[in-house]
DNA sequence: TCAACACATTGATGAGTATCGATGTAATCA
DNA sequence: TGATTACATCGATACTCATCAATGTGTTGA
């Protein structure tokens, strides 16, 4: 199985703005991969569950009954958005926290600009 | 068939940033979409191709080539990015001419912000 | 009217993915 | 050690999607 990390890819400084730049095949295809962990309302809702909270940290126990999932399928979502890069995951005795990762956001987010 | 629009909801003056507000569910179906639309390699470099080409359209015709798929791909493509709002079509003749959608990337990106 | 052209649509196929029940794993506590 | 808890993984299913050859559609020009 793939192991559980981010890209090799810095996916951070790789990417200049779609607008501007031209793309190699390596950045395309990281870029292709980080928006389609946005590509799913599942998945923003669980981002935009952790981003509203107010806190900086989330439970993971706290985000399966709002995402009208099971657990299974909340713990499949998360993965995502972690080898995504967009959250960060904390296991802490038996519970998981997940907080997000602002700069891969920016980062995202300036690839649009 | 789907008709060929874009989602009856303003994409543009739809969503509040994924980081501050909680979005409604249909906010979060949209938003999905068109982070959808993003999420192949495929289209991303097409975007890509149009932005950088310099030019304020570029003719389908155009895009084949440099995408190394076929015709009835691109053209699929093409429809995908054109349904999400990200891209304008023109069919002048026999051709079709693409323009970016500033204003709906930007759309998107204030969502990340 | 007809031939040629640019692009869209169809139909089929293979790959990827969202989902959940069942089960596995690891940490905590008695 | 054993029970309990929180989360991950497995296995199966149904669905979506990327792809292209073949074909359709509409426009141009002869």
């Amino acid at each position: 199985m793939a192991p559980r990390t981010t890209p090799s890819l810095d996916p951070i400084a790789c990417c200049p703005p779609v607008r501007a730049d031209v793309f190699d095949e390596a950045q395309t295809v990281l870029l292709a991969n980080s928006f389609g962990a946005l590509a799913d309302p599942v998945r923003l809702r669980l981002l935009n569950y952790i981003a509203a909270s107010g806190a900086d940290e989330v439970c993971a126990c706290d985000l399966v009954e709002p995402s009208g999932r099971s657990q299974p399928t909340v713990s499949h979502h998360m993965r995502i958005l972690v080898d995504a890069g967009l959250v960060e995951r904390d296991k802490r005795g038996l519970w998981v926290w997940y907080r997000l990762v602002p700069a891969r956001l920016d980062a995202l987010r300036s690839v649009l600009g």
